[in-house]
DNA sequence: GAAGATTGATGTCTCAATCTTC
DNA sequence: GAAGATTGAGACATCAATCTTC
């Protein structure tokens, strides 16, 4: 492997080469930030005005979508969105309140609740991703070659890696090892 | 197949071809978006732990820092974090309360206020750099290749020049072009 | 009247504490 | 007792309206 497991220790002492305020590293680092916050600004006023929803609650709308039964758990919406599980819990008393989605008490775990996607929440993404997918063709996949795509897939998934192997947080990383591999060696292209 | 190198088109295609919600491309999409949440989530941890301040902050008081005479208009301060004016008003209030910063009418303009660093503000961000300099490199920089860095700023500068370019919002798009020799050419203030 | 900045009202997210179920 | 979910309190961002200065 290569080296980025070395970093269990409080001190940040080592590291391979300083990082300083003029490295012109930080200029991807900057442009990184500034387009996530521009482009998911525009992608969220796109979805008010047109749909009438927030990018929020598509984004958590999707999880659901995709997941098995079109229905998931509160902590699992938690983690695949990156939202606190309190946070999860509002979300989807707002949904709920629209009627997109209903809670139901986990069969298996009767702790559990399951937000499940209603008829009228399954017609309401179907009309929704319309608009938020023309924004992602045209601020993002419309306007970067495949082979940029590709790095910019690769790139990230190590990021997110580096980010949740090093978690202080244990509750914070609660997520399938099965990224684990997937830094280094994975040929995975379509997924 | 899809995307040659037009490596220098700055046109916002119009819409080649429909987007699915099966495309490949979707997927470096969606790690893009997932690594920005939990990075940003874990920088903004750092700082707070480590220096007390949030990451909203320290990019704010980033700006002022570089701009010349460490001062810098309420508006321009808007532009350059995307945060709406009454964000930004309250924000420096925040700052302003902590004595990292403090407001002075414009000369110029007496409609305009700027928010000058003061000498507490420079301190703190010396010290604050560090936690956050670290972090970018431990989670960012450290583990991503030159040649993939400058394949993110590419893209990326091109992301937000179609979001900007397209911009229904004319006020949302009046940002400098600057961002280029903000990182390079100051007189090193925050290291 | 328009631009810059602020304020009031409101919505959303977070932490800490709590309740329920395992 | 620990995990999952919720609730209350507080922090922060936004829009619309307002005030000031051009």
């Amino acid at each position: 492997m290569l080296a980025m497991k070395d970093t269990q220790r409080p001190v940040p002492s080592a590291s391979p080469r300083r990082l300083n305020a003029r490295d012109p590293r930080l200029v991807p680092w900057r442009m990184f930030q500034v387009a996530h916050a521009v482009l998911n600004r525009r992608l969220d006023e796109d979805l008010r005005r047109e749909q009438g929803m927030s990018l929020a609650e598509y984004v958590a709308l999707l999880q659901i979508v995709e997941a098995p039964g079109r229905r998931l758990r509160m902590s699992r919406l938690a983690e695949s969105i990156v939202l606190s599980r309190s946070g999860v819990t509002r979300l989807v008393d707002r949904l709920e309140e629209d009627g997109l989605v209903s809670r139901s008490t986990c069969t298996a775990d009767g702790r559990g609740a399951e937000a499940v996607l209603t008829e009228r929440g399954l017609e309401r993404m179907r009309r929704a991703a319309r608009t938020h997918l023309h924004g992602i063709e045209q601020y993002f996949v419309g306007v970067l070659p495949d082979p940029d795509l590709e790095t910019l897939e690769r790139s990230f998934r190590r990021v997110v890696d580096g980010v949740r192997s090093e978690g202080r947080d244990p509750a914070a990383c609660a997520v399938p090892d099965d990224l684990e591999g997937a830094t280094e060696a994975e040929p995975s292209p379509a997924d």
